[in-house]
DNA sequence: TTCCAGGACCCTG
DNA sequence: CAGGGTCATGGA
């Protein structure tokens, strides 16, 4: 099937780090949701895909109104620059679990890591689809043992997973409830979580919840915010979220999307901070 | 060899 | 509340 696009990368949007279980292989990308195995590709304004066009209006946020976004967004040269780099570039609508389990993995490692661990997770518990691997479920992934996971290669993560797993498939926590939260009653929830911090929080609110207010602040997202914005001050991780929520006006989400592509793609590092 | 990566947690002052 | 050490893993 072929849908029409407009101001749309699906390039950008999937490979700018926010997700980590689409597969390129040739101009196709590939992943499973609710084990079905969805492929897309895009020519010029067209996506050819064997998923319909209300799915990935779903998960590609395709009626996301992108003008008015950028309008909302272009306060200063960095983050116009950035979106002028990165246009089409769309937030993703991902599975909440798949989502938080991969963030819980992402602490203090880096994006090909962190791609392998979902994968080993998937191939290791996922059910097969075509190929390629699904996600597991909660229940699926409280029944693994530590020592599976550390085998997965999350290494002190992995008692975080299987802790996470087991308070989900048991029902004591529910993720589904904080689609109808606030943002922050929401993130108090998430915090509780054992192995979920503050910018964790934030990565699940945004990418699997829809709550564009959303601000995670990793290394690259203090560095070009600390440089660019506070002008080399030091300051604290909290204060850059509300800056950002305030300055970026409802959509923070989508700032810190480009700024972080941005800061990556620029190898921002101390070293030119401090300049 | 050392440093770093989409951090959280624990302990100190 | 801020600052530092620690935790597994793999690439530069």
């Amino acid at each position: 099937m072929k849908i029409r696009v407009k101001n749309f990368s699906l390039k950008h949007t999937l490979e700018c780090g926010q997700t980590f279980r689409w597969h390129k292989i040739d101009d196709w990308y590939y992943t499973v949701r609710e084990n079905r195995l969805i492929k897309v590709k895009q020519q010029g304004n067209y996506l050819i895909t064997n998923s319909s066009k209300n799915i990935l209006n779903y998960l590609l946020r395709l009626d996301d109104d992108l003008n008015k976004i950028y309008k909302k967004i272009s306060k200063d040269k960095i983050i116009k620059q950035a979106i002028k780099n990165y246009k089409g570039l769309r937030l993703v609508r991902e599975d909440p679990f798949q989502c938080l389990i991969s963030y819980i993995c992402s602490a203090n490692t880096n994006i090909p890591n962190i791609k392998r661990q979902v994968l080993n997770l998937s191939k290791k518990f996922g059910k097969k689809v075509d190929g390629f691997y699904a996600f597991p479920s909660a229940k699926r992934l409280a029944k693994a043992s530590l020592k599976q996971l550390k085998g997965c290669k999350l290494g002190f993560k992995a008692k975080y997973v299987l802790a996470v797993s087991k308070f989900i498939a048991s029902k004591r926590f529910n993720l589904n409830r904080l689609r109808n939260m606030t943002y922050k009653e929401a993130k108090k929830e998430l915090i509780k979580l054992p192995g979920v911090g503050s910018k964790i929080a934030d990565c699940v609110l945004l990418y699997a919840f829809d709550k564009m207010e959303a601000f995670p602040v990793d290394v690259w997202i203090r560095r070009v915010m600390q440089k660019y914005y506070f002008k080399g001050k030091m300051i604290s991780n909290e204060k850059i979220v509300k800056f950002a929520q305030k300055y970026f006006d409802g959509y923070a989400g989508y700032a810190q999307e480009y700024l972080f592509y941005w800061a990556k793609n620029n190898k921002l590092h101390w070293s030119l901070d401090k300049v």
